[in-house]
DNA sequence: ATGTACAAGATTTTT
DNA sequence: TCTTGTACAT
């Protein structure tokens, strides 16, 4: 519904106006220019010079700076409609990467249109992510994966780092494995191998551990034949810089990249698409300067993002081929030479909103260094919102200092002003909103063409209950999504178990899933166990199960769940994947948990369960759907009923409206605190580019409101308006009296000074206590956290057998045990004994004191 | 091993 | 305020 919806709406119009037209091509004089119009193919109907400009320039790198609602998306389907039907490139040699999922799964909707038929073979159609995922898979063993590696989401992530953190002795709540999480994360973002993080950033948790706990995740996720999002992008640069053949195999291979938003590309992203696009053959660029492979992958990243201050070696004929390339479909039509690149940008550095995520501008702004030659070309008209928005929008993002600085423009008529409406507290505002909504809906206007714009997502939830009882259908955007539900998730890892008995965060989710008696404790055993060994937790469950570590009780259930796995794991051969995963799910007992379960949200989870099942019937089996979930795990909505859209600014990208409401517009809100006191006025820019983005949304109607109080975690706390408000540029703007009636008159200062008034209140304004404390704890500034953890005497205890551990990792990773019958040995908890049969690493022990009984080597020492 | 009582902490979010 | 996670009792 986004660009496309405006897609009637733009044609129309410029139909009407002739000046449109290309009117100065070369060539094109009065006859020849109105038969070459009458031939114009439909994608490149009713463009604008600018944007055909974008659509036809075909040769070399384009940068395309658009503003808001000049249609960005459209240029590029064009294009690449464009491309196609000159022949300039079949569908597989044409790279497109977008945003979202959602962003590519349009586009090639739109290009299906345009072409006026379905688009087949697109294969390279789609986010940097999957993209990079796809290419990791055919290439897996040469980054020592299996090709069918499972891809780790945020949950997975942070109860695996969970694991080490407590093995590493350091105290969840002290270090929550979510900020471990965190910091890797913005490592892969920043395309840091373990080896390249600063070390001042490694010291967090204290002695550079945070270095050396993403290697060991990193180590971890390599026995498990795992890879995490930032893997995908990661490794592939690791990929082609150890791999130049590779490498040279894709450059030659995609004749034309584009990229949507590349304002919020970061910096793992962008090397990746440097690469790729390299015109060049140096080898400065393609080849790593250490010899392939040489240090186990931690590559020197500096020669690539560095200013190119790298060796200028032209990489020749006879230069080594490390890694022979591989067979299978990657290797077609290679063809020797390599073609200049044609790579196409579009973006838009006013909206750029994701700097707190990696995303960094200055990739845009570096574009014409980094692409020599480029061509700029700048699309300023907007087709999308009315005079007035537009105005008010410019207006507003005209204060900041760090952009390039763009004019749109429109010709559209000046519209409805943007209002601007005050309401007593977070109460009275949802309750004007909800009553301007239904005076919409009388006045003709679709629900569907109504969105409310939220900051933070808490504030969502004083909409849905004023909806809830107005009874006005709405839709969350951006909630929680299908596959992160728990029992979608807790049915996935049950499959992912059976298709991959290696996949030990899925067998972690499931093992006492439904409750079975299999405990904390237990748990910790076997992952002790298979840390030390470098093995699966399922095949230290196996180990164990045989043995005398774990009481009867529960070690009967583990291996009869073992044997379930087997079992299933049978069946999966025989039988459809669909009833594969009925029986799995009733033979596990997953489906009876909630039948029994008496809470309100049993019978939708039920409900999800039958949706999940569902949706496999589209796959030929059980692999192809899990690597479809774990790519691109994704639903797409229902049927579209007229609903309102709720959800948050950042969410809204992309999107658009004839009636955006924007609510919240105060200070520590929006612009939001903590990101005033994390990245000051860099923080204070990005917000009001979210500002800016927000009003944008809007084609017809864009409605502000702030309110004068707001609870913030149950306590009320009075706010102030949002210096956006004072930025706004009066003509455009329209202030108005809340409807919800009650309270706030207009009359307290704020009315008078109009939004003036930010110094009457700013001493009166405090800051919550929340947000102050968070205050200090700046992203990726942990530098100062030196102070090493665990010198108390109980993490002390912890930590003290990992040494001993460490030597039996050395001596013991083999599969068989070197122990040798009669060793005396020492076991934690059944004391001294003597050795009296050996089975690979399965010791039968005489204890002492305990008896006879069987124990994996990996918990004795030599006494 | 599991249920319950209490404390802490609470932007934005795509793979 | 309300959710989430941890400590403690059963």
């Amino acid at each position: 519904m986004t660009e496309l919806s405006k897609l009637p709406r733009q044609e129309s119009r410029q139909d009407l106006s002739h000046h449109d037209l290309p009117d100065h091509q070369p060539m094109a004089g009065g006859i020849a220019a109105r038969a070459r119009a009458a031939a114009t193919p439909p994608y490149l109907a009713g463009l604008n010079p600018e944007q055909r400009e974008a659509v036809e320039t075909l040769d070399g790198p384009v940068l395309v700076l658009a503003g808001a609602g000049t249609g960005k998306t459209r240029v590029l389907t064009s294009r690449i409609a464009h491309i196609l039907s000159t022949g300039r490139a079949r569908p597989h040699e044409i790279l497109s990467v977008t945003f979202t999922n959602k962003a590519a799964r349009e586009m090639k909707h739109r290009l299906g249109q345009m072409l006026g038929h379905a688009v087949e073979g697109m294969p390279w159609l789609g986010t940097f992510h999957s993209i990079g995922g796809r290419i990791l898979r055919v290439h897996a063993e040469l980054v020592q994966l299996k090709s069918n590696f499972t891809v780790l989401d945020v949950d997975d992530q942070v109860r695996l780092l969970k694991q080490l953190l407590q093995a590493d002795g350091i105290d969840d709540k002290r270090w929550p494995a979510r900020m471990l999480a965190g910091l890797i994360d913005g490592w892969k973002n920043r395309g840091l191998t373990p080896s390249q993080v600063p070390s001042g950033e490694a010291a967090v948790f204290g002695n550079g551990r945070g270095g050396k706990l993403y290697t060991a995740y990193q180590e971890r996720l390599k026995t498990l034949n795992a890879a995490d999002f930032g893997d995908l992008l990661l490794e592939n640069i690791r990929l082609f810089r150890e791999n130049p053949d590779v490498l040279r195999g894709y450059q030659n291979r995609f004749k034309y990249i584009l990229v949507d938003e590349y304002q919020d590309t970061n910096v793992a992203q962008y090397l990746w698409l440097r690469l790729l696009a390299q015109t060049s053959t140096r080898a400065s660029d393609v080849a790593p300067l250490t010899s392939p492979r040489s240090s186990r992958g931690e590559v020197d990243m500096q020669s690539m993002s560095g200013e190119g201050q790298a060796t200028d070696t032209v990489l020749s004929d006879s230069a080594p081929h490390p890694t022979p390339l591989p067979a299978g479909g990657e290797r077609e039509n290679v063809p020797q030479i390599s073609a200049p690149k044609n790579i196409c940008c579009v973006g838009d550095d006013d909206q750029s909103i994701y700097g707190w995520r990696g995303a960094e501008v200055d990739n845009i702004l570096r574009f014409d260094h980094d692409f020599p030659g480029a061509k700029v070309i700048r699309l300023e008209r907007n087709y999308r919102s009315t005079g007035h928005i537009l105005a008010a929008a410019s207006h507003l993002i005209a204060h900041n200092e760090s952009r390039l600085g763009k004019t749109l423009r429109t010709e559209d008529v000046e519209g409805e002003k943007v209002t601007v409406t005050g309401a007593w507290d977070s109460e009275e505002e949802a309750r004007a909103i909800g009553e301007e909504i239904e005076q919409l809906q009388r006045a003709g206007n679709k629900l569907n063409e109504v969105a409310i714009l939220v900051r933070a997502s808490f504030q969502m939830r004083e909409f849905e209950d004023r909806f809830v009882t107005l009874g006005l259908p709405y839709r969350v955007i951006g909630g929680p999504r299908f596959y992160e539900r728990a029992e979608i998730r807790d049915a996935l890892a049950y499959l992912r178990v059976i298709n991959s008995p290696a996949d030990d965060l899925a067998f972690e989710r499931i093992i006492n899933v439904p409750k079975r008696g299999i405990g904390d404790a237990t748990v910790q055993l076997l992952y002790d166990h298979a840390r030390k060994q470098r093995m699966s937790l399922a095949a230290a469950a196996r180990a164990i199960a045989d043995t005398d570590e774990l009481k009867p009780k529960p070690r009967g259930t583990l291996r009869g769940l073992m044997d379930n796995f087997d079992r299933w794991r049978m069946q999966s051969q025989a039988m459809p994947h669909t009833e594969l995963a009925e029986i799995v799910l009733d033979e596990s007992g997953y489906t009876e948990m909630w039948q029994k379960d008496r809470s309100a949200d049993a019978a939708g989870r039920l409900e999800n369960l039958k949706e999940l099942v569902r949706s496999m019937e589209e796959f030929e089996n059980l692999q192809g759907f899990l690597e479809h979930i774990s790519l691109v795990m994704d639903r797409d909505g229902g049927p579209e009923e007229d609903a309102v859209s709720l959800m948050t600014l950042h969410s809204a990208k992309g999107l658009e409206f004839d009636n955006v409401f924007l609510p919240g517009w105060e200070e520590g809100l929006f612009p939001h605190q903590r990101a005033l006191d994390e990245q000051g006025r860099a923080g204070l820019e990005e917000e009001r580019r979210l500002a800016h983005v927000g009003i944008t949304r809007a084609r017809r109607r864009a409605k502000l409101y702030f309110a004068t109080n707001r609870r913030i975690h149950g306590t009320w706390s009075t706010t102030v308006p949002s210096r956006f408000l004072d930025e706004l540029p009066a003509d455009n703007v329209e202030i108005t009296e809340s409807k919800g009636g009650s309270g706030w008159g207009g009359s307290s200062g704020y009315g008078a000074s109009r939004f003036d008034n930010l110094e009457a209140f700013g001493s009166s304004y405090s800051t919550p206590g929340w947000q102050r404390a968070q205050a200090n704890r700046s992203r990726g500034g942990f530098n100062e956290a030196g102070t090493p953890y665990g010198a108390g005497g109980a993490s002390r205890a912890r930590r003290a057998p990992l040494t001993i551990e460490g030597e039996l990792i050395a001596k013991s990773t083999g599969t068989t045990s070197d122990y040798s019958l009669g060793d005396r040995v020492f076991h934690q908890k059944f004391g001294y004994g003597r050795i009296v049969k050996i089975d690979g690493n399965k010791l039968s022990i005489a204890f002492d004191k305990a008896g006879e009984k069987k124990v994996v080597d990996s918990f004795v020492q030599r006494a």
